[in-house]
RNA sequence: GUCCCCAUCGUCUAGCCUGGCCUAGGACGCCGGCCUUUCAAGCCGGCAACACGGGUUCGAAUCCCGUUGGGGACACCA
């Protein structure tokens, strides 16, 4: 078998969504399983949306639960050449077309369309115009098959047939010069020698758009596999008005990033009865056929049980790390310079089992610092009662 | 509207491919008990699911068809 090589490409339009690093989780584990290369490609090509800003919350976010990739970050930006000389390529094969007209008269006819109960498809009115010297702005259309069928054999859904009827002449080049999703993707997929796409569901149906552009290009087709979705309680796609969904957020709330990715992974996929796993284990057990094919709603009450469970195991040393930065923005950094890690780490020990996620933890951290620094582990147990009525009663 | 995907406890899931071991297992949450001077943790126990309808079969959660329900896609967004 050769070499596999996987990619995670978000776009930069806003914080790094945990569905997103689920996504990127699931590629990152199976190029570790089979010692492969994990590719990070920024999808900029949107650019009224995509902004720097982004980009940076998207390296955070991974550096912060721990995926790192191999190659990249590659910039689809950096990339335009690229694009446009596969574009023209397909042009001057005579599979793609420049097409004239105008977004708003697309968009009239495509809520025409949808008024009459049609498809909102392209009509393919600039399809057979033979332009060669498009006047003024003109958006370059792939010629797609419009008979036989597209057989996608998906990791995880398995063989899905679309019939190639319906698919639309889509733009591969706006008229401003920039590629737009379909056609990068495939471009730079090949190029970068991609042999699995692992993408999200929604994409499902983006699939047999792109493999007839590999086609065209004369380019091999990879392997797709397409993960189910991540839902809110009320089972509609997850999104703000379900709580937090920046990876960052939960960062912020006290999760430890190796509950993050325990509980993320165990979202749609399994290994038997077993809830926790490390890191090791992950990259040894994992594989696509455990990888369930349908939605899944994402539990807080589940993290938070996962969080608490990594706080009680994870060495006290590992936890006191983690800590500090909280204690000192909570306003104790000089009582925190007062003391020993090794204090910290036995203090930790004593709270841990009480504590759901490191803000808890601050909490119930606070009261001991007032005492005596000469910390004595015993002498701590006997008081703990009295350190913790005070505690209690605040809350 | 058209196309595509999905369907086991409230939720995450095992089992389904290779029908009988399933009076359907585990986990979260919930309820009760034990432990504890109180809380938490821990331990023990309980509630709770094969969406529905037809087939196939001696036998179906497991295979087939249909229905219903949920989700996704149909942009000069990705």
């Amino acid at each position: 078998m050769t070499q596999v090589r996987v990619r995670f490409a978000p776009s930069p339009t806003g914080f790094l969504h945990i569905g997103g690093v689920r996504t990127a989780l699931f590629n990152w584990l199976y190029a570790r399983r089979h010692h492969g290369t994990f590719v990070l490609r920024i999808e900029d090509t949107d650019q009224s949306r995509s902004t720097d800003q982004s980009i940076q919350a998207i390296l955070e976010g991974m550096n912060w639960v721990g995926l790192d990739w191999d190659e990249g970050p590659f910039r689809q930006t950096d990339r335009m050449d690229l694009y446009r000389d596969h574009a023209m390529k397909l042009f001057n094969m005579g599979r793609a077309y420049w097409c004239v007209c105008k977004p708003e008269e697309l968009e009239a006819r495509r809520k025409e369309a949808e008024a009459k109960g049609l498809s909102p498809r392209y009509d393919g009115r600039c399809r057979n115009l033979g332009i060669t010297n498009p006047p003024g702005e003109a958006a370059l259309r792939f010629r797609a098959p419009q008979e036989g069928h597209t057989v996608v054999d998906d990791l995880i859904k398995g063989k899905v047939v679309f019939d190639n009827n319906v698919l639309d002449d889509l733009i591969i080049l706006r008229s401003n010069g920039y590629p737009t999703y379909n056609f990068s993707v495939v471009v730079d997929d090949a190029l970068m020698g991609i042999t699995h796409v692992v993408r999200g569901d929604d994409h499902l149906t983006n699939t047999p758009r792109q493999v007839p552009i590999f086609e065209a290009l004369g380019f091999p087709i990879p392997r797709f596999g397409h993960l189910p979705m991540i839902l809110g309680s009320d089972k509609a796609r997850l999104s703000k008005r379900h709580g937090a969904t920046s990876i960052m957020a939960y960062k912020e709330m006290g999760y430890l990033p190796e509950a993050m990715v325990n509980y993320l992974v165990r979202l749609g996929w399994s290994y038997g009865d077993q809830e926790l796993f490390t890191r090791e284990e992950l990259i040894e057990k994992f594989s696509w056929d455990h990888v369930q094919k349908s939605a899944a709603v994402f539990n807080p009450d589940k993290l938070l049980w996962m969080n608490a469970e990594y706080i009680k195991t994870s060495p006290p040393q590992r936890i006191v790390r983690e800590l500090i930065p909280l204690l000192v923005r909570a306003g104790l950094e000089e009582d925190v310079r007062s003391v020993s890690e090794e204090w910290l780490a036995q203090l930790v020990v004593l709270v841990r089992e009480r504590t759901k996620t490191l803000t808890d933890m601050v909490t119930w951290v606070t009261p001991y610092f007032g005492w005596d620094v000469s910390f004595d582990k015993d002498a701590a147990k006997k008081n703990l009662t009295a350190a913790i009525a005070p505690v209690l009663a605040k809350l």
